[in-house]
RNA sequence: GGUCCCGUAGCUCAGCUGGAUAGAGCAACAGCCUUCUAAGCUGUGGGCCGCGCGUUCGAAUCGCGCCGGGAUCACCA
């Protein structure tokens, strides 16, 4: 890495004009603005006090020594305390031509020994998954890229909330109003119709507690006699008590939502290596939750509910175990990190979560602390901010909630719709088309999501998810088709691709070094990315590329140059960027085109 | 009320491990297709970086205090 190199040197320089050692963090080095003349800029501010000299005499003393120190140095300009570097020619078409075509750019070449696992997605089994899930589930599997692409091995896990009491109240409604309706029966797909019953249980639920309350209970009094409450809440203890009537209608709704979600997956290109359910994993929990009362770390009260004490923590109390011995959320999310690590023995357990679990997860990290589990130091809860609409917050009574079947089949159609009408699809048989509609839709909804910090909240307009020019996804997809399109004239033109023949002192264009300049900072990109966890680094990298890319290809001719030696130079340019954007799209989960 | 997160152009977002005149996209306006895909490119206008104080040679960035918005603190998940 030139970086680190240039780094050390300035502080040899340093040691040797002014006799005083100098750590690296003690110089800022970072990339020249645009504007100014030079690739990398020294800041040199903080060395006046070991030089005692202005700022522009101590830079031009370490530029002309670092000049004559490093040949890959052509040139350097000082302006005010900033030590401009220009590097050589050689030195970037020595980049392009070792880096270009392989496999590995960008990536950790080095393996790291312990695997992470990484859960998201984690819906219940009560209702179809909506644009929350849509974040989720996107993020996560965008992570998993990412960390890949660092060298670790990534366990992608599903945690699937099959049990508990919302999902009794689906069962409840559907026994009492069901009819023995079926997805096949009503054409109805399996998540979305058990949505239905858990939408009928509120409504009757809602109408039972303002009848009691008519009757002079107070709204806390009514919530919790309702008969419809009383009831799943039976149902409930009947199910952990493994009543088999019970079972059987749990496993049957159970199973008509799994076919559901694996079709929504499906369609989102989202994948998982192992899937948990919290009805197998509950039991662990209780177990481990036992076991810390047995040893004192937890306590029971007089109605033999069980709780983690976190008072002295800044916290309060927890329970974990309700008085009738049921268990709660955290109760199976204790059992299965145990498992998780029992499993695969990880370095780290990465959770995808929303943020309003934050103190769930802070609540975890710290009971299993004190359960004494040593992998309690491995959590880490990537936390997101909530996906708001324009009107505001997605809410079910208000019937605001984007359904992820309902807006991937809208975005389809907006796909669709836009590339007829400027003729791209065309020349495309049904299929090929479909595919490329799909592809586009996908690149477009995940792109806008993608783009913004996972920690910040965000806004979903769906008029400008729909929009398919400037910062989106289809407008990258696109730069890749051209990029594509291009390097195919290439061959039929019998233009040798080997970047070989290409000499290490071929001039160089600025808008040439331009795209140079972003391609050498992919490696640093795809570490920040890991490092912070974040795709939104990604995403905002690869706009930027393409739309170098793009000023480069409007600019300047590659295929018309009749200097052999430059368009052999420029193709390298163009199909390492393809390289790039396609590597750093799948990072992202979405696919590049090879037409649109 | 306690804890945590956020506040940058009309709108959506970058920049935040301190550095040069704060950047994109959308929207508005003006240009560029007989030439490699116009889902593109170029240009114009648009900003007390929520407010104040502090640290520093230097603050959108770090610290403290306000103001505004959000999340959470369930025998819900």
């Amino acid at each position: 890495m030139i970086e680190q190199k240039l780094l050390e040197k300035a502080c040899e320089c340093v040691k040797q004009l002014y006799g005083q050692e100098v750590v690296q963090n003690q110089i800022g080095l970072e990339k020249t603005k645009k504007e100014i003349a030079g690739d990398f800029t020294l800041v040199i501010f903080p060395l006046v006090k070991i030089s005692h000299k202005s700022p522009e005499i101590t830079a031009r003393e370490i530029g002309d020594a670092l000049l004559k120190s490093m040949p890959e140095i052509a040139d350097f300009k000082v302006i005010k305390g900033f030590l401009n570097i220009t590097l050589s020619n050689p030195f970037w078409i020595g980049f392009l031509k070792n880096n270009t075509n392989k496999r590995d750019f960008g990536f950790q070449r080095k393996q790291h020994q312990k695997p992470v696992v990484l859960e998201y997605s984690s819906p219940n089994t009560n209702k179809p998954l909506h644009l929350g899930h849509i974040r989720n589930n996107i993020l996560g599997y965008s992570l998993a890229e990412i960390l890949r692409a660092n060298g670790y091995k990534v366990i992608r896990v599903n945690l699937v909330n099959d049990r508990g009491i919302h999902i009794c109240k689906s069962m409840l409604a559907y026994h009492k109003w069901g009819n023995n309706e079926t997805p096949v029966s009503s054409g109805i797909k399996g998540d979305h119709l058990i949505g239905k019953y858990y939408v009928l249980f509120n409504e009757h639920y809602k109408a039972e507690i303002h009848n009691l309350m008519d009757k002079g209970l107070t709204e806390e009094e009514a919530e919790k006699q309702a008969p419809l409450i009383l009831e799943a809440q039976d149902i409930l203890r009947k199910w952990e008590a493994k009543d088999d009537e019970t079972l059987k209608l749990w496993e049957k709704m159970n199973g008509w939502v799994y076919a559901g979600f694996d079709e929504t997956y499906r369609k989102l290109g989202i994948t998982f290596d192992k899937i948990y359910y919290e009805s197998a994993t509950y039991l662990l929990g209780k177990k481990l939750i036992k076991e810390g009362l047995e040893n004192g770390t937890l306590i029971e009260k007089d109605d033999g509910s069980v709780w983690a004490d976190l008072r002295n923590e800044g916290l309060d109390e927890k329970l974990l175990l309700r008085s009738d011995g049921t268990s709660v959320y955290i109760t199976q999310d204790i059992g299965t990190a145990q498992l998780r690590f029992d499993d695969f023995h990880p370095s780290s357990m990465i959770y995808v979560v929303g943020n309003e679990q934050n103190y769930h997860f802070d609540v975890l990290q710290r009971i299993l602390k004190k359960l004494g589990k040593e992998y309690a130091a491995y959590i880490h809860h990537l936390s997101y901010g909530m996906v708001e609409l324009p009107q505001g917050k997605m809410k079910s009574r208000e019937g605001t909630v984007v359904d992820a079947d309902d807006l991937m089949e809208e975005m389809f159609a907006n796909a669709e719709s836009t590339t007829r009408e400027l003729g791209k699809a065309d020349e495309l048989g049904g299929n090929e088309a479909d595919q490329l509609f799909r592809t586009i839709a996908l690149g477009a909804l995940k792109y806008f999501i993608l783009k913004v910090d996972p920690k910040k909240n965000m806004l979903f307009d769906p008029r400008e998810s729909i929009d398919f020019n400037g910062n989106t996804g289809p407008f990258i997809q696109y730069t890749h088709a051209r990029i594509q399109s291009l390097l195919r004239k290439s061959m039929v033109a019998g233009n040798v691709h080997t970047c070989e023949k290409i000499s290490l002192h071929t001039p160089l264009l600025p808008i040439e070094k331009e795209i140079l300049k972003k391609l050498y900072i992919f490696p640093d990109v795809v570490k920040q990315a890991g490092d912070e966890m974040s795709p939104a680094v990604v995403a905002n990298y690869v706009y930027d590329l393409a739309k170098g890319f793009n000023q480069f290809y409007q600019e300047i001719p590659v295929l018309k140059e009749e200097d052999t030696e430059k368009r052999i130079l420029r193709l390298a340019l163009t199909s390492f960027s393809g390289e790039v954007i396609k590597k750093s799209m799948a990072m992202l989960g979405i696919e590049v085109p090879q037409k649109m």
